[in-house]
DNA sequence: GTGGATAATGCAGGTAATTGCAGGTTTATT
DNA sequence: AATAAACCTGCAATTACCTGCATTATCCAC
């Protein structure tokens, strides 16, 4: 059989079954499973399959649209997210939440990042697909269009179940009087519960959120661990929070 | 034998057997292999055929899987993704899996639709987001990196709790005498419940997938209601299906 | 017919591509 | 942490390829 032909059939059956396992089609083509692992190599380099540890998968199926829009601050969140990221250390849980911040975060993780992370956000997760060591819970429940995250009184006692190591949370609105607080009561209950739920809280911000209010309470500042936005630690816009026992990051 | 005569010759084996390899020609026609050499290299100049180490390749062969846009086979995919896209009404319930035809099919609802999805699966679920009339409800659990659905026991038995107006699927092979079978043992649990918690059962497939057999069974043909390809419902290939009293459409 | 121009073919050699195997390392999973 | 499978690297053997060049076939005008 010809190189190219077998590289066709591979490439036909990558596309028809979503998957290809190195061994079956070794045996199925009687060439050694050296062969069969520089011909994924090849049509990987090339962009027609994606290659994974024993097989490959479809392309098709596993390249998604990565909306590289026009994210508000974006090169603000990319430092936050930076800082964030240097938090994670291998073999920890971590309860995220959603919007552009931690979706900056989640494309600051290392590669090599062996964590598991836990999040109804639809955007997030779609992230951390990309992240080959990083393994998955989704929380069930109602999707919430507008803010892109599952919630309902499911996701809040699926997250009642779990005790996590971090919990991430990127927030609409701190200030000292008022802790952080919110305009979504859906997404306030989630991470309410992530708080509960978590035995260190990150708070994620851009700093032109500090010192502003939302109409919802989600917790004070006591239940704060950290803080991090793109400022210098030093700043003194945030020296009223290290006052009241946060770590600024 | 005359060059023109050989060449037409090797034309012809071409399209006959979609290749052709240097030596066995070299044999055939009692010349030698640079001969041979040469005249695939002009037959390949032409474009008559795809010359490849060792022989050759049909053109029409080796060209349609270069032309392959992101998702193999779209156009097919578009029309079965259209014909199911038109059996779901307002205010109905339907659990759908993963897989590239069903994302099609995501599309191809129209934006009017008010229906509620029930799915674990990731890009599936984004693409219901873009239409605002539609309900989603995620199905959490740990994700699978492969298929990017979630499995496991937590999602069956939240499917267990369900009872919805359809399940419609993607699936990966089908055959008379094994029905559905599929490659991957947590999807599987999945696609099982899945149509266990509905009233009616819809595959979709392209027509390459018919007759073809996966490792894991999923279920008989009595379980499945109707069965979508892009194929004419009247086409022969599907006449065994119907016979097992499946509505092809 | 016949000579010369042109094209086609086969062969020699050196180069490049392909493949399977041995070994040591990495990875996934229990 | 152990174990089996998958992976990678380098190597050797085979096979295909290419470049000239000599030989042979074909064609065309005379």
């Amino acid at each position: 059989m010809l190189k190219k032909e077998r590289q066709a059939y591979i490439l036909h059956q990558v596309n028809l079954h979503n998957k290809v396992v190195s061994a079956t089609l070794s045996a199925e083509i009687a060439v050694s499973e050296d062969t069969i692992r520089r011909d994924l190599q090849e049509l990987s380099e090339t962009g027609k399959l994606v290659k994974v540890h024993g097989g490959a998968l479809s392309a098709a199926f596993y390249d998604n649209p990565v909306i590289e829009s026009n994210v508000y601050a974006q090169t603000d969140k990319q430092i936050i997210g930076n800082k964030a990221a240097s938090l994670i250390k291998d073999g920890m849980f971590i309860l995220t939440g959603g919007g552009t911040t931690i979706l900056e975060f989640a494309r600051c993780l290392p590669s090599t990042l062996k964590a598991t992370f836990i999040s109804g956000s639809i955007p997030a997760i779609s992230e951390y697909m990309n992240h080959p060591n990083i393994e998955i819970i989704v929380l069930g429940d109602k999707l919430s269009k507008t803010s892109r995250i599952t919630v309902g009184a499911d996701a809040v006692n699926r997250i009642k179940n779990i005790k996590a190591d971090l919990c991430i949370l990127g927030i609409n609105a701190i200030d000292t009087e008022n802790g952080v607080t919110d305009n979504d009561w859906d997404v306030v209950q989630i991470k309410q519960q992530m708080i509960a739920s978590s035995h260190k809280t990150i708070c994620l911000t851009i700093s032109e959120k500090i010192n502003t209010v939302q109409p919802i309470h989600v917790c004070g500042l006591n239940k704060i661990d950290s803080l991090i936005t793109e400022l210098d630690p030093g700043n003194k816009l945030l020296k009223p929070f290290k006052d009241a026992g946060i770590t600024i990051l």
